[in-house]
DNA sequence: ATATCAACTTGACACCGTCAAGTCCTTCAT
DNA sequence: ATGAAGGACTTGACGGTGTCAAGTTGATAT
């Protein structure tokens, strides 16, 4: 027996996450100017002040969202990992390429969670999540860390390239955004990152 | 004699650029968010629905505000290059230094220039200053174009390196945003290009 | 059975972009 | 000089938006 929908029901049970997952869909229907307090409330079935009273405000509905899409995110570059050619040079392509395919899937998400403020602000002390994420590229870019040199710098380099070159993409800099991954002007772009430091030869294909 | 200011006067002169330049100022003073077609008005003095006269609508704003943002964007690169090291590297690091110094200065600016639908798509066919910039790239990364090899590449990777390091800066992943000029850590992740092709003999320092 | 309290609704407010209609002022043809 | 034409700007209205205060519902604890 169905519960009766004619009237207000006051307890939706899972309403937040029916609010986040609403959310995502105005996201990537209509990108970021689409994604309204209003409109989540109305997809989720709930009255227009409903959200408000779970996330505080609109920037509290974005950082729920970007707490979500990290979790796509992060799936993006595991499964990048998984696929990649198992060398060090290998996996540190297909990450990038995760990296770009995700901001071409995802372009709404990608913008919430580094649009702006950014991330730090929206999760402090960031979450498992993000964790994961920023795990993987460390992994994927220790063999590549020069003896006696600083990880961080290698993290942030390719950080900084891929992240650079999926955003531009997007904006349409380097021309249609879907042909980017398909020609080889991706592979070219990364193709600087086979000047890093040489990889561990422990990890060497 | 100055005119009567007691009465609304039809015809501004110059309403256009005043527009402009209030919504610069909003942009600077309370970032993207800040930016609107009323408070513009009302920064200039004038009704609420002036400016939907001059730029059509709100895209139309913020596009006028590229065009002007490009503006400042271009002198920050020739100013950085006729501060660099002459060298082809001093070149290359000053204007990337120009580049994340104007992010830094100018953020808004810069969300309102690569902001969402990029600039391609704001400025069709693009306008004098942006071509300006593009050709100071182009002109500071042509030395390491590697014989035979494409220039957009270098200038991709370039881009997208200098373009993804001042948004991670601003987002704050970096840490504080004004450090990642002082401290050493811009210069560690420029150094990425150490490893681009020889530069010209012609050109070397 | 009753009190409590979180979950949600209702209603209001100011601000926003946009549109239609009106007013002012310049310019240009006569 | 005069009048028509039209651009520049105003006025007023509309629906959508975030946010707040107050009310209502329903589960839970006592």
């Amino acid at each position: 027996m169905s519960r009766d929908t004619s009237k207000p029901r006051h307890h939706h049970g899972d309403l937040r996450n029916a609010l986040v997952q609403a959310g995502i869909d105005l996201l990537e229907d209509g990108g970021i100017e689409a994604l309204t307090l209003r409109k989540c409330a109305a997809r989720a079935g709930v009255s227009h002040a409903a959200p408000a009273h779970h996330f505080g405000g609109l920037p509290g509905l974005r950082a729920a969202i970007a707490e979500e899409g990290f979790r796509i995110f992060s799936s993006y570059m595991q499964e990048a990992r998984r696929q990649g050619d198992p060398s060090a040079r290998g996996q540190l392509k297909s990450i990038c390429r995760g990296y770009l395919r995700f901001g071409l899937d995802h372009a709404g998400i990608l913008t919430v969670i580094f649009g702006n403020q950014g991330l730090a602000s929206l999760v402090p002390g960031r979450n498992q999540e993000t964790a994961d994420a920023y795990q993987i590229l460390r992994e994927v870019c220790a063999p590549f860390v020069p003896e006696g040199g600083h990880c961080r710098v290698i993290e942030f380099q390719v950080w900084s390239l891929i992240h650079g070159f999926t955003l531009l993409c997007l904006a349409g800099e380097f021309g249609p955004p879907r042909q980017a991954l398909e020609t080889g002007v991706f592979d070219q772009v990364i193709a600087l990152l086979e000047h890093l430091g040489p990889p561990d030869p422990a990890l060497r294909s």
